[in-house]
RNA sequence: UCCUCAGUAGCUCAAUGGUAGAGCAUUCGGCUGUUAACCGAAGGGUUGUAGGUUCGAGUCCUACCUGAGGAGCCA
């Protein structure tokens, strides 16, 4: 695999630091960031990241012109440069292969007095926060945001070769599927009040009819005034939805798609996974089928455990942790009470007062990574639930028109994207999971 | 919204109510194989803000500000 940037006539090709051992023996040009240096009188180590690696080079006095040699030994951190040299194996360099300097320009020195501000040493998170920009460059956050990269890939190859289309909902709503405090009000030119969106699931609904199954990825906003590992403000989920399906299919093709993404991941960042010390036998482990359980029997296994549930109650993220701190693999847990659950939920025929939901609970106390169910399908039962939650139907038109018009059952699902990926990199928290989180008390940079 | 904790050098942290310190970073010097390199020296402070108690406050009290962790809510 060759570089995309080219280099100029007469000089030697310009690599990407991953492929630097396929060039040992071979003069190439590198173009990155100084990371580190160590240095002696008469030698020194900078080591350049490019985005792809790092990679150690090597420049000793004595094989080089004077200037050269002063201006390397004397590089600031994060300085940008471009390095030409031969590349050799060498045991004592960290990642097996080091660069001989024979040549280099600085393209920004960063002066000393004004000094990059991220050190190598150990820093608080409010510091490394409010240098989120610069911060990404630090190899952990690097190999995290690496991952989250090949979830989604995952992800949307997993849909995309399933026969689902991606149908994108919109951001502007009108109008909330929950309730407005959660909802972020936008002006919309001169009157009108606008919502940023909760969740496309509703306009799923209606693009599952047109094409049958679908999808719909992008960010989503909720003003929770939550405060936690687990939050923010802004995130990404991805919903896929699929006409003439049941709760079973929700359950199938989430085990499916989490054991795909999962394969992925291992299959194609390992070397991320090292970085983040994430022990990859943990995502290994996760394979299908996945437990199933109902919610009946999640309450009783909660209480023989100690919780304080009561039948009727939702989780709280330790009962999660509870449920899941003896599996290996997520657990699927179905057939909530109504109550808990969104009005548009299908009840299950043998017992009404249930919803035919189902969430993925992660293992490691990541939580909820999937939650959905079935929908309803039926005209009057749907009017029915829009009356008990105090919805007003003018709101719902185009909505409930769906149940008028060759309804059929249907069900979709949405996941997560940033707690699936703090799951996979083992991330205390999911803040280091987006490359600008957005969160109760943080919107820069 | 509620509960808990924390704000001291650029960063990470020390400092019985009694002279504000260390490591890293920066500057200068030394070192031809460093691995968060090492060795020597220098500069660097309105202790988050405003009050209060006290002979004396970084330390105790009150309020506020900022941040972190958690609860509820959720993906």
């Amino acid at each position: 695999m060759s570089s995309p940037l080219t280099s100029p006539e007469g000089k030697p090709p310009r690599i990407a630091i991953r492929e630097a051992g396929r060039h040992a023996g071979e003069s190439v040009e590198i173009a990155g960031w100084l990371y580190n240096l160590r240095r002696g009188g008469k030698i020194c180590f900078p080591q350049l990241r490019d985005g792809t690696g790092i990679l150690q080079c090597v420049a000793v006095k004595s094989a080089l012109p004077e200037a050269l040699f002063e201006t390397l030994k004397d590089l600031t951190q994060e300085s940008s440069l471009i390095v030409r040299g031969r590349i050799r194996a060498e045991q004592r360099a960290p990642g097996g292969y080091e660069m001989d300097v024979e040549d280099a320009e600085v393209v920004q020195r960063v002066p000393e007095s004004d000094p990059y501000p991220i050190t190598p040493k150990e820093h608080g998170i409010d510091f490394l926060m409010d240098h989120r920009h610069l911060w990404l460059r630090s190899r952990r956050q690097h190999a995290a945001l690496a991952v989250r990269h090949e979830v989604i890939r995952g992800i949307r190859d997993y849909f995309d070769s399933n026969g689902f289309v991606l149908v994108d909902t919109p951001i502007f709503t009108p109008a909330a599927c929950e309730g407005t405090s959660t909802l972020f009000e936008v002006n919309y030119f001169d009157d009108e009040k606008v919502y940023l969106t909760q969740s496309g699931q509703l306009y799923n609904e209606a693009t599952c009819a047109a094409f049958g199954k679908t999808y719909c990825f992008g960010p989503t906003f909720r003003a929770e005034r939550s405060k936690t590992r687990r939050h923010l403000t802004e995130f990404w989920m991805v919903e896929p939805e699929m006409a003439y399906a049941t709760l079973e299919d929700v359950k199938r093709v989430g085990e499916e798609l989490i054991c795909f993404v999962i394969g992925r991941v291992l299959e194609r960042r390992r070397e991320e996974l090292k970085v983040l010390e994430r022990d990859a036998a943990k995502l290994e482990a996760v394979k299908a089928p996945f437990h199933r359980m109902s919610y009946d029997d999640a309450v009783k296994k909660l209480q023989s455990k100690g919780s304080g549930i009561q039948w009727g109650g939702d989780f709280g993220n330790t009962d999660e942790t509870l449920l899941t701190d003896d599996v290996d693999r997520p657990i699927m847990v179905d057939r909530y009470p109504a109550s808990v659950k969104a009005f548009y939920f299908q009840p299950d025929p043998e017992r009404p007062e249930l919803a035919l939901g189902v969430d993925f609970i992660a293992p490691e106390g990541y939580g909820e990574v999937i939650g959905g169910g079935q929908r309803i399908h039926d005209l009057d039962l749907l009017l029915k639930r829009l009356d008990e939650h105090k919805l007003p139907r003018e709101a719902f038109d185009w909505y409930i028109d769906l149940r008028k018009f060759g309804s059929v059952p249907h069900a979709g699902f949405g996941m997560g994207v940033e707690r699936f990926v703090a799951w996979m990199c083992g991330l205390e928290h999911i803040r280091e999971t987006i490359a600008f989180p957005r969160m109760l008390y943080r919107t820069r940079p």
